[in-house]
RNA sequence: UCCUCAGUAGCUCAAUGGCAGAGCGACCGGCUGUUAACCGGUAGGUUGCAGGUUCGAGUCCUGCCUGGGGAGCCA
């Protein structure tokens, strides 16, 4: 008779009617532990953050020393009979009347049943989603990246997907992946000498994109709210544990909108995706509180209900200036403010996470939204204890004639992004938007330090390793 | 790219300039309810690479490589 296949995830959630049912698992090996006449198998089937032990013994298995001796790794099937037991640690087992090998794990598989150095199990990453640490980051960024869409689509805002090769070279968004097929060793040649590009597939140079924004402008000027939701490269020589080459991005826009509607959103939205965690991810947040960083929970509940702060740059000076802190760089009127004065503002002076508005124009991007002051725009960073900036946004310079004297102050041939301009030209009206890092989100939510822990393989300088 | 710390067994780490070790893992054996099981035993090393100082270098010096942390750039 064939048995139906069950899941984790279902004796999870109906293990008190199951009792005493045969059912049928397939998984993987976390632990193995023999005894003369019976044996212990922690086995986790993919489906739950938990694994299941399984209850194996001489007198009812024909293959006994067979499974006694499977390493960890190894992929089983088990037919058994589920079996609660209140007064163990785990609040059910099954005792194994078959079990099926279904393929063997030697002795030399890296992974122990132990904790290992997230160095360590990099270097092994086609492996790593078997541990505790990354079932749990990677179930955590499905449910992050669903929860996104549904937030999203909720409010009838329409996913927008933008090329990820583009022409576009103005925004200055960092270095770029240069995109061709011309032979790096003998590309064709200009009158000048130079590289000839008109020659290369798209007949101009093209990259890789470092952002959807002003593709989804266009789009929002359609629908009025649009998201996108993709990969985004950049080439950046940045060696930190917030920066990878390759990363997903999601960028809003709405249009009829200004700075704070775009305030306004982002925190709706940071809120929204905390409580979606918390309510479907529990034993994986569970996991995070307890190994990775005590208090994460608390903190998360805590920043789920209390308001976001909201200072403008020039008070973030002022408030910086009256600081007891020594800090390394000056505060000034004028210059960016540096990482210790962003982490004093979010994780001393206000304790939670703040926009901080109105910066110099000088050192922002040209389609920010020149203030009446004629000295800031109207961009918003959102700035978290932890991990820094999450969020970069903007109110979009609608006004043809400042956008264009705009690109002038930043050397932009407005020719270069007629299509750009143009859509001011045609019922242009007040939008904005911001880009969120999906993954400093997820380093957010979950405590995991490092962004190369929570990207399946990431890309980083001098690393492109699987 | 700059600053800084590190690199020793499969993993995590010890070793005053003087015999290269432990725990875990692996392998072999024991154990009637384990749960990072426990107990006994065995194997396992070009001390990141290349030079140098020294009677003698894992240890000191120089260069390089790789990794961590910090800074810049940014999401």
């Amino acid at each position: 008779m064939q048995m139906e296949e069950a899941t984790v995830r279902q004796l999870v959630k109906d293990a008190e009617s199951l009792a005493g049912k045969e059912v049928l698992l397939r998984g993987w090996i976390r632990n193995n532990r023999d005894q003369k006449a019976f044996g212990f198998i922690a086995l986790n089937d993919g489906t739950h953050f938990n694994s299941i032990q399984v209850v194996y013994e001489q007198e009812y298995l024909s293959n006994f020393e067979e499974v006694a001796r499977l390493g960890v790794g190894s992929a089983i099937s088990v037919s058994g009979c589920l079996a609660l037991t209140p007064e163990a640690k785990q609040p059910f087992e099954i005792k194994a009347s078959k079990i099926v090998v279904e393929g063997e794990s030697p002795g030399d598989y890296p992974i122990q049943p132990k904790q290992h150095s997230r160095e360590f199990l990099r270097e092994v990453a086609h492996l790593r989603p078997r541990t505790n640490l990354f079932t749990a980051v990677f179930r955590v960024r499905s449910l992050l990246a669903f929860a996104v869409h549904r937030f999203f689509q909720e409010r009838g805002f329409i996913y927008l997907h933008t090329p990820i090769i583009t022409a576009n070279d103005a925004e200055g968004a960092g270095e770029l992946f240069r995109v061709t097929t011309l032979d790096p060793l003998n590309p064709p040649l200009n009158e000048e000498e130079k590289v000839d590009f008109s020659r290369d597939f798209f007949g101009r140079k093209t990259n890789l994109t470092v952002s959807g924004q002003l593709e989804a402008e266009a789009f929002v000027l359609a629908f009025r709210k649009v998201y996108t939701f993709g990969p985004t490269f950049r080439a950046e020589n940045s060696n930190t544990p917030r920066h990878a080459a390759e990363f997903w991005m999601i960028e809003p826009e709405i249009a009829f909108a200004d700075l704070n509607d775009n305030m306004n959103l982002a925190e709706e939205m940071v809120r929204y995706l905390i409580t979606y965690l918390l309510d479907n991810a529990a034993v994986e947040m569970e996991f995070f509180n307890r190994f990775v960083e005590k208090g994460l929970l608390e903190r998360l509940e805590k920043l789920a209900s209390a308001d976001f702060a909201r200072i403008t740059y020039s008070e973030a000076i002022k408030l910086l200036g009256r600081a007891k802190e020594k800090f390394v760089y000056p505060v000034s009127w004028g210059s960016d403010l540096q990482t210790e004065h962003e982490r004093y503002l979010t994780e001393k002076a206000l304790g939670k996470p703040v926009f901080v508005t109105d910066y110099p124009a000088d050192i922002k991007a040209f389609y920010m939204r020149l203030n009446d002051d004629g000295k800031t725009v109207a961009a918003v960073d959102l700035l978290v204890p932890g991990v820094g900036e999450i969020i970069g946004g903007s109110q979009r310079e609608e006004r043809v004639a400042v956008l264009k004297q705009r690109m002038g102050v930043f050397n932009i041939n407005p020719q270069d992004l007629w299509w750009y301009t143009d859509l001011r030209r045609f019922g242009g009206v007040k939008h904005a938007g911001f880009g969120l890092g999906f993954e400093r989100v997820i380093m957010y939510f979950t405590g995991v330090n490092n962004i190369r822990d929570v990207i399946p393989f990431p890309r980083t300088v001098n690393s492109c390793d699987f």
